[in-house]
DNA sequence: TTTTCTTTTCCTGGTT
DNA sequence: AAACCAGGAAAAGAAA
């Protein structure tokens, strides 16, 4: 994954292996058509790619959403004039929250094609579901993982914007009379999207933190992980090692819970440089000391660590554990030694994806 | 299925 | 004393 691992570069792949090169085109001329509507600023240049194009549709403006729209139109040769232009005055956020009813009542027979388009785009992402998942989590325990020792409290971009974040007004359905009603309260996600907002959901992706009952007692009870927890009390010291987390029988009842496609491991140097190189998503938890250098330091360590924790679905993530994994990195040139300062790294020459050039180019 | 790689977990001991 | 650093050892689990 060398130089295109940072986030949103990440996603242009998936959405890349998704869409053919030749069905990236935006159908220009649809979109002038479609431009009626005051608010609706389309982009102004005609690219390759789209302006959706390798970004997260959680992120997407208004301009970009319309644009994912024409082009759906096109792609089905549906006929735009059944359309409500007016009612797609929406955001990316607000998309992503739109159930296949609602967007079948704007879009008419199209609104499942983009229902699924969408949500294709999403689920595919694995390896950004971590920032969903966060962005997601209203209550979540964001309190515990950004009340870090010596912290001021403050929460974290990563878990404010979206619960709070208010939902543009959208035209009323037809025959509803009203505002999308969901839009304005539980924001409604299909389940494995990776965007589930219910503790409850089947493939909810989201952290240990909050462990459903299934796994409250796999970790409490019978089986071979209790055993091991904090060490084979019966028997005096724990064997070495990394203990088995759990039975063959356990683990294939969890596996019912999980999607089918496992999700390909981000590296954790990868995860720590997308932190900092995404200053949104990274209030206080890390910062460059040397950004030319790739100086970085540790602010909150163990914030740090839980969501690493959370991303791998380990809820005994502390900075204890990231540090020394980190200290792999060393013999690997991945990381750099900075000697004599607490919780500094230094990216090596076998990392990437780091430098401002590299950066820049992407975009 | 086997091998390899990347963590994860635990540990001892040292430093700030 | 607490937090952090260093690195050995062993194992899990994912990827090749």
């Amino acid at each position: 994954m060398a130089g295109s691992c940072e986030i949103s570069n990440i996603f242009s792949n998936y959405i890349s292996a998704m869409y053919q090169p030749e069905e990236a085109q935006p159908p220009v001329e649809l979109l002038a058509h479609m431009g009626k509507d005051d608010n609706l600023t389309l982009p102004a240049e005609t690219t390759e790619k789209p302006a959706w194009f390798g970004e997260l549709p959680y992120f997407w403006s208004k301009a970009q959403v319309l644009e994912w729209i024409s082009y759906h139109v096109e792609k089905n040769k549906y006929d735009a004039s059944a359309i409500n232009f007016s009612c797609c005055n929406m955001d990316g956020y607000t998309l992503c929250h739109c159930t296949p009813e609602q967007l079948r009542l704007i879009f008419g027979p199209l609104g499942d094609e983009l229902y699924a388009r969408l949500h294709e785009i999403v689920s595919v992402s694995d390896e950004l579901s971590w920032i969903i998942d966060l962005l997601e989590k209203e209550d979540m325990s964001s309190q515990e993982i950004f009340l870090d020792s010596g912290a001021s409290g403050k929460r974290s971009a990563l878990a404010t914007p979206c619960p709070s974040r208010p939902l543009p007004c959208i035209c009323p359905l037809p025959g509803a009379g009203s505002p999308f009603p969901a839009l304005s309260s539980t924001p409604l996600c299909p389940p494995g999207t990776g965007m589930s907002h219910s503790p409850n959901s089947q493939d909810s992706g989201g952290s240990d933190i909050d462990p459903d009952p299934t796994e409250v007692k796999l970790f409490s009870s019978d089986g071979d992980f209790a055993d091991y927890d904090k060490g084979d009390v019966k028997h005096g010291k724990r064997k070495r090692g990394r203990p088995r987390k759990f039975s063959k029988e356990n683990r294939d009842c969890l596996e019912t819970k999980k999607s089918k496609h496992s999700p390909r491991g981000t590296h954790l140097w990868e995860f720590i440089r997308d932190i900092l190189l995404h200053p949104e998503l990274n209030e206080g938890l890390m910062k460059w000391e040397d950004r030319r250098e790739g100086v970085f330091k540790f602010l909150r360590s163990e914030a740090v660590a839980q969501l690493w924790g959370q991303k791998k679905k380990n809820s005994s993530m502390t900075y204890e554990k990231l540090s020394r994994a980190m200290r792999y990195y060393y013999k690997r040139e991945i990381l750099e030694r900075v000697d004599g300062r607490r919780l500094v790294y230094k990216f090596g020459k076998n990392s990437s994806g780091w430098k401002e050039e590299e950066v820049l180019n992407r975009k």
